[in-house]
DNA sequence: GCAGTTACGCTACGGCTCGTAGCGTAAGAG
DNA sequence: CTCTTACGCTACGAGCCGTAGCGTAACTGC
């Protein structure tokens, strides 16, 4: 998750203190939501941190990749999805956590600017993709298989179009939400909720 | 369009040269290419269009507006819907006129980075919504209007739901092209947009 | 203990961008 | 021909960037 490498077995010398590390991300979160993330210097995390600029350039490679670490923490601790009982609860369940998170003041100013870098940046995109994309496309690979055990969706034959409708149905689902959060800048309640979840299984005919 | 206030009647003095708007935008737009958001600076754009930076301050008030109108032109020229006969195929249409104009290096760095700065900034948010979103908007309600006169789909009898279901859709269809093109880092074309169009119109069920 | 290795805090620095001020000049309006 | 506004140019203080150098702190293995 952070950018320290995977080195297992790192015997000798001093550790990295992870105080630290924990410090530099609080520090990291809070500055976005009170500077945005245009006005977010490093000089200023590290001195939230209580931590040395150079101790923060030892550990991460640029503002990117920090922010990234940093709200790639609340979608770890805030990413789950109980049972509902039904597709369709199911999927304004994944909206509403979607939505949650993204109206945070960290993660709305935050994400755009990240993904906007990453588009010159395949290093930094790949790390957005492990760090958050994946972790929200789980939910929603979840709440497909659990469909599928209720009968509500058929289940794949083919691994290829099954994998290829599933990135479909995940961009259609992440990017409603965010277009609506960030975009349109309307709240994702739970009647905007309910009407895209209906459009999602029923198609346009059943918003009649 | 451009940062000009809208002063009709503009009687004395030298005027603004249009000339000179031109080339700043134009400069704009290839300092986007080049160099991408992150790094792009007014005073190269300013050296590029053979303008003084003073001169570049005095119409825009910094990067985000600028380049705000700079690929607000793009949208301009480049939106437009022909009938292609059918609910389906119009929205196939729409889609890939998006995803013509997201593709663009200049648009594709610049647009998530003005709305990132948009989040903290709602005069920006508005002059994005009427220099950019709201003409993409306009496509989707001609091809509904055009579904409804085919009898593909109902006219709607409450104006304020017709609304809402607009804005759902709207944002079911940008944020999924922008989803797909900026984060899923994946190409829009013809089969991803027949696909997606199958989804939107009947639902998840249609897929199988 | 003691040497070896790595991380940390601190200071300082050149380089770049920002946004503005001041000045003399160019271009239309009346 | 004068008034008014825009332009090009130069210069500037301010802020942030990212790095180098140094002495100190922490932990490991002998």
């Amino acid at each position: 998750m952070s950018s320290a490498a995977s080195s297992p077995a790192r015997r000798t010398g001093r550790p990295r203190s992870a105080e630290a590390d924990r410090a530099i991300l609080d520090a990291t979160r809070a500055a976005l939501v009170e500077l945005g993330w245009g006005k977010l210097t490093l000089g200023d995390v590290a001195a939230r941190a209580g931590v040395a600029k150079t101790t923060l350039y030892r550990r991460w490679a640029g503002k990117s990749e920090l922010v990234v670490d940093a709200v790639a923490d609340l979608f770890d601790e805030h990413l789950e999805l109980p049972d509902r009982g039904s597709l369709h609860a199911d999927i304004e369940g994944v909206v509403l956590q979607f939505a949650a998170l993204l109206e945070r003041p960290e993660t709305k100013t935050a994400l755009m600017a990240v993904v906007a870098e990453s588009t010159r940046d395949g290093a930094l995109r790949d790390r957005i993709r492990s760090a958050i994309v994946d972790r929200q496309k789980s939910l929603v690979l979840l709440g497909r298989e659990r469909a599928q055990r209720r009968g509500e969706l058929p289940r794949e034959d083919d691994a290829t179009t099954a994998s290829r409708t599933a990135d479909l149905i995940f961009d259609v689902i992440a990017g409603a939400v965010v277009h609506r959060t960030l975009v349109s800048a309307e709240p994702v309640d739970e009647e905007w909720a309910r009407g895209f979840a209906t459009l999602l299984i029923g198609g346009l005919g059943a918003t009649a």
